[in-house]
DNA sequence: ATTTTCAGCGTACGCGTGTACACTATTTTT
DNA sequence: AAAAATAGTGTACACGCGTACGCTGAAAAT
C-alpha cells in the first residue's frame, strides 16, 4: 500500500492542471484550449488525458476551484494587513490589485467563465464570488453595526466594483494602476457612505 | 446607377448579420460560431461569406456596433420616460432590465467580448460602455450640480452595478427580476448618496 | 453591342480536433 | 509466484474547419 502508483498519478494530474493554467493568457481563453494542446504541454499522449479527466470541462471546473482557493487566500492576506492597522477599503483594494498583477490569468479565467457558455462553469464561478461576498458581508455587519440587508447590499456592490476594476486593470499598463486604485477606493467610499446613511432606515427598501 | 446590385449585396450582408445574431444564445457564444455555420444559416455557400467580410472578426465588430446602437436607443427611451416624471434611478434600472429581457443575446455578446481574447473586440465594447457612461455623467453633473470628477465616479460605478445586475438577470428566471431590480436600485441610491456627500470635498481624492 | 465587374457557387485541400481501440509495462492484489 | 488492475502509448478514424481556385450569369460600364 505504498501508493507509489497513486502518487505518480497525482503528479501527472497536477502537470495537466499546470499545463492548462500555463497556456492561459490574454489572447487564449480556456474554452479555446484543446485537449490535445493541454496533453502535449503536459508531456502526455492525447489519449492519456482521459485517465485523469473525462472532459476538458472537468479540468476547467478544477481550475475554477483552484482560482477560488487563490481568491480566499487573498482575503486572508488582506485581513492580516488590516489587523496591523490601516484603512479597510484602501488595503482591500491594494491587495486585490496585487492579486491581479500576480494572477492575471487566473482572474481572467473567472471573468470569462462567469459569462461563458457552460452553466456549470458559470455556477462554479458565481459560487466562489458568493463566498467572497459573504465573508465581506459578515465583516461589514460586525465592524460597522449594519443591518443584515444593508451589509449585504454594500458587500455585493463593493465586490462588483472591485471585480470590475480588476477587469480594467488587466488591460492597462502598470503606470495607471495607481489612478485606477484611487478611483476604485473613492467609489467604495461612496457606497460605504450610502450604506451608513441608509442603515436603520431599511423601511425604505421596498419588497 | 439604379444600384440594383448594391441593393442585393446589402440585403445579403444583413442576412449574414442576422444569421450570426440569431445563433447566439446562452450556450453559444460568438467566438464559438464558425464562418460555415453563419453562412449556412444565411443560406449562402461558405466561400460567399468573403464577399462581405474578410473575417469572422469583422462580422463580430459589426455586431458590437449594432449592440452599441441598441444600447443608445435604450438610453433615449429611458430619458423620454424620465421626462414624463418619475425617479431617475428607478426608471433607468427598469428600462435596463427590460432591455435584458428583450435583447439577452446582444447583451451577452457585449459581456462576453468585453473579457474575450480579441483586443479589438474588447476595445470596441469598452468604447460603447464609455459612451454610455459619459452620457450618464453629463446628466448627473447637470441635474445634481456635481463636480466633474464626482459625477464621473458616480456614473462609472452606477454603470458597473447596472451591468452586473444585467449579467445576473440573464441567469435567473423572470419571477426574481423584481427583487434583483430593487436591490440594484438601492445600491445605486447608496452610490448617489455617497457622491452627494463627498461633493465639494474633492480634496479628499488623492492623486 | 461589347466588354468589364463581381456576387455567389462548387470542388478540393490540408489541418487540428475528440476519441475508439488494442497494446505494453509496471504496480497492486490475490 | 500468478493474476488482475491500470497509467500511459501509438495508430487510426471521421469530422468540421478556413480558405484557395476557377467558374458562371447577371448587372454595370464602355
Amino acid at each position: 500500500m505504498s501508493g507509489i502508483r497513486a502518487q505518480q498519478k497525482e503528479k501527472t494530474r497536477r502537470q495537466l492542471i499546470d499545463a492548462a493554467l500555463g497556456q492561459l493568457s490574454s489572447e487564449k481563453s480556456f474554452s479555446s484550449l484543446s485537449l490535445r494542446e493541454v496533453a502535449k504541454e503536459a508531456g502526455l499522449a492525447p489519449t492519456s488525458f482521459y485517465r485523469h479527466f473525462t472532459d476538458m470541462d472537468e479540468l476547467g471546473l478544477t481550475l475554477v476551484d483552484e482560482a477560488g482557493l487563490t481568491l480566499r487566500q487573498l482575503m486572508r492576506q488582506a485581513r492580516q494587513r488590516i489587523e496591523k492597522g490601516g484603512s479597510v477599503i484602501q488595503i482591500s483594494v491594494i491587495t486585490f490589485m496585487e492579486f491581479i498583477e500576480n494572477n492575471g490569468n487566473i482572474f481572467r479565467l473567472l471573468l470569462r467563465e462567469r459569462s461563458g457558455t457552460s452553466p456549470a462553469f458559470r455556477a462554479a464561478v458565481n459560487r466562489e464570488i458568493r463566498y467572497f461576498t459573504m465573508e465581506l458581508c459578515d465583516y461589514l455587519q460586525q465592524a460597522n453595526q449594519l443591518d443584515a440587508e444593508v451589509a449585504y447590499l454594500q458587500a455585493n456592490a463593493a465586490v462588483t466594483i472591485v471585480f470590475s476594476a480588476g477587469s480594467d486593470a488587466l488591460d492597462i499598463d502598470a503606470k495607471d494602476y495607481g489612478q485606477l486604485a484611487n478611483q476604485t477606493i473613492q467609489q467604495l467610499r461612496f457606497i460605504a457612505k450610502g450604506a451608513t446613511e441608509f442603515n436603520g432606515r431599511v423601511d425604505l427598501l421596498k419588497r
